[in-house]
DNA sequence: CGCACTACCTACTGGTCGGTAGGTATTCTG
DNA sequence: CAGAATACCTACCGACCAGTAGGTAGTGCG
């Protein structure tokens, strides 16, 4: 690092203007504050338009400072993207073990996850365009292999349908395609919330159609697997 | 222009420049073809990047010519991705509308369209990439209203499904949310192809995968559908 | 032949990108 | 109070972007 040449040090960059204070000096509790303000407009501004749809440019302005201040808190716009890619990894996964880890059996632990993930989705939409532009990408934007990380959780639910068909509680379906078409069934009715607000009247996104959402998505597997 | 010293003037950029006579001179037969050639690069490069992770040298150097020839045949960037939407639109209503004119009734037309879907999809995987893209962004990139367009097919199979479900064929499940699921389910498998692959031992997207999907999600939906 | 036309080229423009250098207030700490 | 640390700034860099200017071969037609 740093080898930098000098002859790439000019005499004006020293004679930098005094012209602004800004005086918008942030405390430590404000600091760390800065720092999620960060994220989160990260996460928002990558969600509605993507990694390469997204400057820092864009990301600075929406927290109030400027892109060199933002590059003091996040050494690169990859790691930047890394950080919040790996906050949603990490809230995933935590929300969805809690209720994949419940004794529930048969239908109702189906039920039980796919609330917790009608649930999360409705908290986190901006996660799921994320989510989805990752997966369009081919998961492996950064260093984080996606599917991999999410492989342990698909073979146990693969499992766990096939010991439920084998033992009669479901009708047996492909349990592996059973679940793409479930994960395609449920996400990209948050990803293309913006595109369906065009096919139907409602608008979606809201609580009251979400909720009917999951209500028809719960009673069209719920027919599918149950008799 | 040309006030470059004489003495910058090497004898190995006189000869340098007549070494490499392009010679890839295109006859008229040839001139459409090399439109039809940007517009198949751009259409991979739109799918595999995006709009904003395309560049059109990207595409020119797919093509073999330079950024400026590739504007000799298209206005703009932004034209350019209109024609090639505007194609796939085109396609893909064509071939959906002769599915939908089938007389079929019952199980036997929802089966008809969703192979017609599937057989869709399959030739044209980079289409289906390219329309997710869109539907993440919103449909309204450029001019076109993808949800407009697509909204009186939408209408047509919601008001379809409704009459099946009226008369008994079907059980009952909301119709345009039914839609909803259905769209997400089989778009899903072919846009996130990259992602499932790492999902699943198999390959995505080989012939094989693909009839082996495309029958899980038959059997999956007539399960729901029929008692 | 002369002239318009097409398809391509090199060389450039203005602008934006991610990232760096170096400076300045303010606060924390010894 | 001195010095380190922090959080921000302006000014710059090289790379790349879409798009333009202007030139040059080859083709078709009068």
């Amino acid at each position: 690092m740093s080898q930098v040449p000098l002859s790439q040090i000019s005499a004006s960059q020293i004679s930098a203007s005094q012209v602004a204070p800004p005086s918008n000096f942030r405390t430590d509790d404000d600091a760390r504050s800065t720092r999620e303000l960060i994220i989160a407009e990260s996460l928002r501004c990558f969600a509605e338009a993507g990694y390469n749809g997204t400057s820092l440019n864009d990301i600075a302005a929406g927290v109030g400072i400027r892109r060199p201040s933002l590059l003091h808190h996040f050494a690169s716009k990859e790691a930047l993207y890394g950080e919040v890619f790996e906050r949603l990894l990490a809230d995933w996964l935590e929300r969805l073990e809690v209720a994949v880890a419940d004794q529930a059996l048969g239908w109702a632990k189906v039920e039980l996850v796919l609330n917790a993930g009608f649930r999360l989705f409705e908290d986190t939409p901006d996660y799921v365009r994320m989510m989805r532009r990752e997966a369009l990408d081919g998961g492996t934007h950064l260093g984080i292999d996606l599917a991999a990380v999410l492989r342990p959780l698909f073979d146990a639910a693969s499992a766990y349908f096939d010991a439920q068909m084998d033992a009669g509680v479901f009708k047996r379906h492909n349990s592996r395609h059973l679940l793409i078409t479930g994960y395609g069934a449920i996400l990209t009715y948050f990803s293309d919330a913006a595109f369906i607000d065009g096919l139907i009247d409602d608008e979606a996104l809201t609580k009251e159609h979400i909720a009917e959402h999951r209500d028809h998505v719960l009673s069209f597997f719920k027919s599918a697997l149950i008799d």
